[in-house]
DNA sequence: CGTCGATGTATCGGCGCGATACATCAAACA
DNA sequence: TGTTTGATGTATCGCGCCGATACATCGACG
């Protein structure tokens, strides 16, 4: 999961620590709440001794030389970027899709935030692995709801009705993307200037 | 956080751990997912060590006497009980709202499903300070959006668009939540006879 | 000159998850 | 009659991720 987020950021852009972290709160930040360093350096880790990521990079806003801040005394920043093992396992990531995709939030959530750098195919097959998960839980809230309405008290109640009510929401939003998926107005290619990576991009306007 | 709904599902009745599991999911079913068992027994487990809980109550809806389902053999169901400290535990837990309260989805959901049996005061500071949250949250990503919105690819804006919407639908309705709080008027009293235990009926007292 | 907030790297304990295993029992089906 | 499925039920293991914590540098502001 977060393997993932980070081998799709590096990929983009070589970056550092701190800056990673705030990217992926940023770009997550929809469906998950901050990343923990607490997480985040152990990945690193476990990511470099994979091979997948290595350290030395340059990061993307080098505009001239600017002596690499002064970090003349112990920790440096240490920038990371992908290597070409760490690219291949992004891809095969991209293409993926099986139930961590679709049960939680945060796995969903990546995985969306990549979906301009996925195929079609997959998109859909995510959305609706998603849908179908997200329809079984309103399912059981629903029957939930109809048998024992009555035995609970008025803020189980609430609680109970306000996440049926974000269930619905969350389908009807899966199914205008899915049905704009289909409909298959195609990915024009508006290029994108952000890195050295051609960024592929999504759909109609 | 499972140590908190386990007591507060065993303080309206004993149960078993499969009992226990789907009474979970289905009362924090809005807010998170499924309950694993690899966290509630290990967590049954610590609770019991502590004192705070113990095997052998018998489970509410023993309505005749049913020669206790033949568990001849090996492996019978474990009826847990809480205990007096258990007790006393779990009011400590209704009136605390720390960071952890506002933080998580599941933090807040568990809260707010015993909201029945917290007094007012707290139910304010509790919604309140996740109001707080979620206003934060919401600022972050609309700044992100104004600020990067023509860099981001179709589905990252679209990603972000539909996060933002469902955190202003949350303030709303902490709002109104807070709103009917305040003006105290009371959800009206579903009294509750499920249990041994007279339950502290919800608000309006 | 101090200190405050942002930047930056890192570890540790522990919670909760997914996978997995195993056992009992009812009903459906052969 | 036997079997096989599905619900009920208890339990463990590895590990991803979190929150707390520590420490260091830097520019800005008073």
């Amino acid at each position: 999961m977060l393997e993932f987020a980070i081998l799709g950021l590096l990929h983009e852009s070589p970056m550092h620590g701190y800056e990673l972290r705030k990217q992926l709160t940023a770009k997550l930040g929809a469906f998950r709440a901050a990343i923990s360093y607490g997480s985040l350096y152990p990945t690193l880790r476990r990511l470099q001794s994979a091979g997948l990521i290595a350290e030395g990079g340059e990061p993307a806003t080098r505009a001239t030389n600017e002596e690499v801040p002064l970090l003349s005394g112990r920790r440096g920043r240490v920038v990371y970027k992908i290597t070409a093992e760490g690219k291949e396992r992004f891809q095969e990531l991209l293409g993926s899709a099986g139930p961590e995709t679709y049960d939680s939030e945060a796995g969903f959530g990546v995985h969306f935030a990549f979906f301009a750098s996925t195929d079609r195919a997959t998109r859909l097959r995510i959305l609706e692995g998603r849908r179908r998960r997200v329809e079984e839980r309103r399912e059981g809230m629903r029957e939930f709801l109809s048998r024992a309405a009555e035995r609970l008290d008025a803020y189980t109640l609430e609680l109970q009705r306000h996440g049926l009510e974000a269930c619905e929401r969350e389908v009807r939003w899966l199914e205008e993307l899915i049905a704009h998926e289909r409909s298959g107005k195609d990915p024009k290619i508006t290029s994108q200037p952000s890195s050295d990576l051609p960024r592929r991009s999504p759909l109609k306007e």
